[in-house]
DNA sequence: GTCTATAGAGTGATAGAC
DNA sequence: GTCTATCACTCTATAGAC
């Protein structure tokens, strides 16, 4: 027995799969047990601070991912456009064209919120900010790209928000096809 | 005693309070009987399905609330641009700023989407519908107006999201004076 | 023996149903 | 208010790596 299979940081992924599908509240012990095929011990021993830690290991995840394949290349890539369109490209992968949900968005609509407060706002905040970076160097005024920035990371978890009712891809690549013309084309 | 206080319609404004603070998986009977102020006997007697009755009967409500008064004005005004205008007022104050989220919206994103997934799809289904019913009114083609349409009620969606997670009702009214504006200017 | 990863019986509290 | 099931979580016991 032992020392054969997990880390820490292999369990997180799977954690993330049950928090989206079932919410925070709805993340039962057994379904976590179940879908990391972890039993209680391991994985109190993994996270002794319980569902909360595993929820706040989850989210440190997401931003890392976001930080490193949107944020970092809309801040600091040569051509501001570029990063731009990767953000869409990327977007577009990581919601698997829409059948997977933001967990930071369902987050921020559920009563957790208020115990990840300040992780669901910084990972909003960054990506808004980085967006309008880009934007700025394309040419916009601050005020505008804020705007603009804010319209469409609102718009991108609002096509998830809509996708997933209709049960329709289209609907999320189609509105991604939008944002990004209206970003790209002016 | 009895008789006095409550008809079912009564009790359902509260009981959608419940559930859109505490999502349908949070919304615990304890919480529920704390915000109806009625016992656990008289939930079962109101609602015998139990907890998805509730839920259905509170989205059935916010159902007629928006058909009542936003999709038939959009559908049936004297003037289109009235329609949608008064669609932006009404959306403000129903969703007070951004302060309150919509149910729907959650529905949508949890995994309680599996029980209600006929009832939130024909919702956005009729609010996305109506307002193109507006925007051909308008002299818009068909196709752009249902690209405009799903863009805008995606748009509302994603500022609740935003305006939730940044705790700042200006980037909900923000993002509504963006949205008409480019319906009602071009 | 010590350490880490594992499993799971058992805790009181609370769940939803009636 | 009463029911059983399930909740989050604790604890003890164990395996193998050092």
């Amino acid at each position: 027995m032992a020392r054969l299979i997990a880390e820490r940081a292999d369990v997180i992924p799977l954690l993330a799969e049950v928090f989206r599908t079932y919410g925070y509240e709805g993340a039962s012990l057994a379904r976590i047990a179940e879908g990391t095929r972890l039993g209680k011990g391991s994985i109190y021993h993994f996270f002794p601070g319980g569902k909360e830690e595993m929820a706040d290991q989850v989210l440190a995840q997401i931003d890392e991912w976001f930080k490193l394949n949107v944020f970092a290349p809309l801040r600091e890539g040569a051509h501001a456009e570029q990063g731009i369109a990767a953000m869409f490209d990327q977007v577009e992968r990581y919601f698997l064209s829409g059948r997977k949900v933001c967990l930071v968005g369902v987050f921020a609509l559920g009563n957790e919120r208020d115990r990840f407060t300040a992780k669901v706002r910084d990972y909003f905040a960054a990506w808004v900010e980085s967006l309008a970076a880009a934007l700025i160097r394309t040419g916009r005024a601050s005020d505008e790209a804020h705007a603009l920035a804010e319209e469409v990371v609102g718009g991108i978890q609002g096509a998830l928000v809509l996708a997933r009712a209709f049960d329709r891809t289209d609907v999320f690549t189609g509105a991604l096809r939008r944002l990004r013309a209206r970003l790209l084309s002016s």
